[in-house]
DNA sequence: CAAAAACATGTATATATTTACATATATAAA
DNA sequence: TTTATATATGTAAATATATACATGTTTTTG
């Protein structure tokens, strides 16, 4: 194995909010639930077979126009016990955050390197970007207070503009004092 | 492809810093860059070959005891001028965070479900207790302020500690609200 | 109205990664 | 001194993931 097949159940997930296509699942990983994983539709469209295979999920079929059918994918009662019994487990590993910046970073060794500061004020400015692009989300989602409908929805996005905000400002850190 | 072979560089920065057997390197993913990337030894051992086929490393036998031969790995200079063109090229992709403990949170849509502070208690015990692990890593590894010899090394266990701070952070902060 | 972009669904291939299988020596602890 | 643990090195098999190949329709934009 490679991984406890996490999309699995983010498509089981997803298809217990409302029906979606493959390629509405695709582009799901464009915005928030993609700070945090992230597949191609090549390797969703199998995976959607094989959770129909097992009777997890179903579909029907929908016209778009004349022709182009799609195929609208819904959850089962059975797909939605697979679901929660994965909420239901505990969660005790964490896994190691794969950032190739960082492991790059590991192997510069010293201040004077010439590498360093370019590496530094590219990440910063790549950071920043999705920053920004996290809190328009934020506010696009959630305009107020009282519209926190999905709890679930809501902290990862916050969890998410937090990360960033951390990550930037201890980039900004770096180079202040590298070039100083 | 799965990934453009991270791990080949990190292997070959690795051995830029010291000799190192197979075994070395399978353990260095438990302390500070096992923050930030894994490997198991079932990867490692063969890739290890593979570098040698291309030249970018090779080793020495050496003996421990009476019987048990290990081989020692080091860079060569072809190897050094791919590390430093990794180093070199830009860094442009930030990829997921994947965190299985997350998408679980993604599809919890109430403060009322019951599985959450379940969930929210445990994550904070995990991420509590690696902070204190990274804390005394750093401790060790970067007694005073002098002892910043390796900047690398120190800031990726900087940026862990502050993640990590933050992530227990924002765990109790949940905790708080949804436990009122 | 033509062209570009978005919608929509697949398959094939290569590689990366995980888990399990397999074995042996050296050292520390009971 | 025996036993457990750490050191040490591999292979095999299964699965996950990424990139590329492949095709067609619908909608938006210039």
């Amino acid at each position: 194995m490679a991984q406890r097949n996490q999309l699995k159940y983010i498509i089981l997930g997803l298809l217990s909010e409302k029906k979606l296509t493959g390629y509405d699942i695709t582009k799901a990983f464009d915005s928030d639930i993609g700070e945090f994983w992230s597949a191609n539709h090549s390797q969703i469209y199998p995976l959607l077979k094989r959770l129909e295979d097992d009777a997890l999920i179903t579909h029907e079929l929908e016209l778009v126009g004349e022709k182009l059918e799609k195929k609208l994918y819904s959850i089962t009662s059975a797909g939605k016990t697979v679901l929660r019994e994965w909420l239901s487990e505990p969660t005790p590993e964490i896994s190691a955050t794969k950032d190739e910046f960082i492991l790059k970073l590991y192997f510069i060794h010293s201040a004077d390197d010439p590498l360093l500061l370019p590496m530094l004020t590219e990440q910063h400015q790549l950071h920043q970007a999705k920053l920004t692009h996290l809190k328009n989300q934020m506010s696009r989602k959630f305009p107020d207070e009282t519209s926190q409908n999905n709890l679930g929805h809501f902290l990862i996005l916050q969890h998410a503009i937090q990360r960033e905000t951390r990550y930037t400002a201890w980039l900004q850190d770096i180079i202040d004092k590298v070039s100083r």
